[in-house]
DNA sequence: AATGAATGAGAGTTCATTCAT
DNA sequence: TATGAATGAACTCTCATTCAT
């Protein structure tokens, strides 16, 4: 009775639904969200371009679908990998794993939340904010138990430092989606050292 | 070289014709390439939408003369700082001081070539391509370097490496552009760190 | 007499129809014809829009019923007023009462008639036509009536005046249907002391 | 430099868009604003579809202006009526016959303006409303003169008199429209002499 | 060297209509 | 009797592009 879009409880709908945004992640994704048409997504689909408006009011509705289905499981994923009770170490590869497993597995719709965003309107990209931030957060926190136990520097700025891994663990991501042929597993090992230890050769210091 | 546009030789053109290239590195990098209209980018220009014709002979070629300066400078600076005669740990340094420099102030089109490059013709991204890997290669013999000369370890994978390190600046790049209020010499320093030595507490291991 | 709907002698299903035709009326008259779509009227009767359609063919046919409904119990009414046994005066200000509270009272049928008509197709307009002449006539029957018992003066284009009569209290209509404060009584009143004697002083005429 | 609009003061410009107004209006007039299409409004201008929007921002912004148009001479006729210097009965016949001139010269664009005006946004509609209510005080002011002149009864109401000759005007604007034999001097000497006189008998009173 | 004017292709969106259920 | 789902045509509007001047 409430909710404008038609029952909401069905379940045909709902999935049907569901796949709309995915074809549309999988179309953003590749073309963009201006360069990418609504006769694109319908065909992606399956159905024709006026059908989707049986789904979405607008093709700004679809971006922000995907958008939020980009980054929500992410984020959940995250929290668990926080609130668990692993040493930092492995909390950091967990969180690496989790980051580019995703980009490898379902990557377009949480490619689509990091390159297309920008284009929705100022209010649900404030929704995707907050959401992005509890990330963010959760992994400061992450970083910041690392330097009470010890595993890193004193001097470490968390903040910096969450921003960073993020933004590297997107780089990453692209080149394993850029290169197929790269191993996952190798590629994670490579990053959580690379974080952890740098490139420099270590010194053995006598004292 | 290419004489097809009028007065090729003219310098009151190239000096119009660079103007036009800034404004659409400008406008291209603010609202993405399909988002930008021609009439933006003359308008941002100072002329009429028509006349923009005078200078490109299509929006592409537009996007496709953005691309090419943005990182061509690039390049070239990547290549003088290659052939110095600098140790290891300064070569690196000056690579993320011009990366980050750049990104802040004129990062325009280069981040038009990173994120719109997609959008040229086969042909084009090809040359593209060309330079991007360049810059990759040049990169890579830094770190060997550094490998050979002790500075880094010896397991180190140099492509990966390179490929890693870019990707990350690019991200620096990004919170740089997004926090104006960052220091920028002072994240350069951070960042260089964390390619070197990383996150974890050094261990002084007596002997 | 027209069989094709289903049912068609089933009590219910006449019933529903005319609140059908009577949300239609509503928001035509609301919207127009065109401004409306069958969803607005679906959602004002309670059902669905593709309900619709059990009860129209098409959205024409729902325009056709809802300008006859509108212009027929009017006609009928104008009818019982033209055969009474009434004096001149009465039988004006019957027709002039009729008019406005119809326009006051359930005005939305009407006004679609008179509004919308010509977005009938040829065919339903000229059924329509009728009607209208029919109360076009029966008024002009009237003046005619008028003029022979000396109450009117024996110049009077009698045809003219039943067009212009109808023009000024549709006109009228608007303006009370618009200044819901206005007395309805009242109104009926000076329309018709206009129409009977002018707005100009009387010079009482000495002999 | 400061006007939007493409060189408001180009005389060719001008011209264009006085054209593409009147083309709006005759087409509105014809199907009403939301059964004409801009398609049809190019067609009956003889350009493209497309190059409509040289001229009018919006097919919405195309109403407006012909509503404007369609108001503005009119009402600056009534200004030089109230204003002159003629006995009241003059006034009175002058004001009709520029209503009903007005409807069968050019009265498209006043047609438009009477009914396809609730389609605008009540900003704009709120500025027409004044050029409105400015024509129908003037038309007040006339009637308050033949009051005071005896040429009108001193019971006039002439707030609503001045409303209903509006509202009859239009009426026989219609009428005239729709029977273009009808004379149009004849016919307004009808009309004003059903507002002064009434259709009623004068029964000569002795004394 | 630059512009005003026009175009045509294609975009997003709406909506009357159909039909299996 | 009514609905959910889908369709396709039409609509408004945008925009890269052209060209005479």
């Amino acid at each position: 009775m409430k909710p404008v879009a038609p029952s909401p409880d069905n379940d045909r709908y709902q999935h049907q639904r569901q796949q709309a945004i995915r074809s549309a992640a999988s179309v953003f994704a590749a073309k963009g969200f201006h360069g990418a048409s609504t006769k694109d997504i319908a065909e992606h689909m399956g159905i024709k371009q006026g059908s989707l408006y049986y789904y979405f009011k607008s093709k700004e509705e679809a971006l922000g679908e995907v958008c939020r289905y980009g980054i929500e499981e992410y984020v959940e994923h995250m929290t668990s990998i926080a609130v668990s009770d692993q040493p930092f170490e492995s909390k950091l590869m967990a969180t690496i794993t989790s980051h580019l497993t995703s980009y490898r597995e379902r990557n377009e719709a949480l490619k689509v939340h990091n390159d297309e965003r920008l284009y929705l309107p100022e209010e649900k990209r404030a929704t995707l904010k907050l959401l992005g931030s509890k990330y963010r957060q959760q992994l400061e926190g992450i970083f910041e138990e690392g330097v009470k136990s010890g595993a890193l520097r004193g001097s470490l700025d968390c903040h910096f430092a969450a921003q960073a891994v993020i933004g590297m663990c997107n780089a990453w991501g692209d080149i394993i989606v850029r290169e197929p042929d790269l191993d996952l597993f190798d590629t994670i090992q490579k990053c959580t050292d690379l974080i952890l230890n740098g490139f420099r050769e270590r010194r053995i210091v006598k004292r």
